[in-house]
DNA sequence: AAGAGGATGAACT
DNA sequence: GTTCATCCTCTTG
């Protein structure tokens, strides 16, 4: 594609990868928030995947289904959204077929457009790696919260996208490691279904990361 | 009906 | 490095 065009990601391109594939795939794409008339954006730059048939990490292991986890159980390219420690709002992206239960968690952006708006809702007064550095800060940068729980990413009236802007990610770019918070998990904590840019200063510095 | 615990972040020392 | 805010969701009784 062109640079500088914008291409936002169709039912198509979510339902060509599973759900690993589309945790990598995510990155360097840009994630969009149009919401009250107020455009944000920033590039995703740490992902995380979980996959409900065998992932112990997953809300919806074992294909359980509950009103929350319904979300994920439909097909690629919805937001699922969760409320975290009673506080921090988490955004994932729903991959795979109807029926499989299996979601990215996106991590961290590297802010895009409309700084001060995120600077605004994080109460920051400038940009640095914490404004979307970590899933609850991106969520509250963008305003992003579990009332969009459910909501498509794609047709033109998505207040939430994700758009191809032609940046290029090479897979020797893209570093790989053990998820952040899922020790009650077990064994499926090992898995290194974490998967970042390498080197970019706007991954999150979580605990245990 | 009640209780436990969590895919975190911020503000401390 | 440590503490703790804060409340929803699910499990159990």
């Amino acid at each position: 594609m062109n640079p500088g065009t914008a291409q936002q990601l169709t039912e198509t391109f979510y339902q060509s990868y599973d759900v690993l594939g589309l945790a990598s795939a995510l990155l360097g794409k840009v994630l969009v928030s149009d919401i009250g008339r107020q455009r944000c954006a920033g590039i995703i730059v740490e992902t995380e995947a979980y996959r409900g048939a065998d992932d112990r990490a997953c809300h919806a292991y074992p294909y359980r289904r509950t009103p929350r986890t319904e979300v994920m159980f439909r097909a690629a390219g919805h937001a699922y959204i969760y409320l975290c420690y009673g506080i921090h709002h988490l955004f994932n992206v729903v991959a795979g077929p109807e029926g499989q239960p299996d979601a990215v968690l996106v991590r961290a952006l590297e802010p895009l457009e409309n700084l001060e708006l995120m600077l605004e809702r994080r109460s920051a007064r400038k940009a640095s790696h914490t404004l979307c550095g970590g899933p609850g800060a991106l969520s509250q940068a963008l305003g992003l919260h579990t009332g969009y729980s459910g909501t498509s990413l794609v047709g033109l009236n998505a207040e939430i996208r994700i758009e191809d802007r032609g940046i290029q990610v090479h897979d020797d770019q893209i570093y790989r490691g053990t998820r952040v918070g899922v020790a009650y998990a077990g064994t499926c904590a090992q898995r290194p279904w974490r998967f970042h840019i390498e080197g970019s200063p706007w991954v999150s510095r979580a605990k245990g990361a």
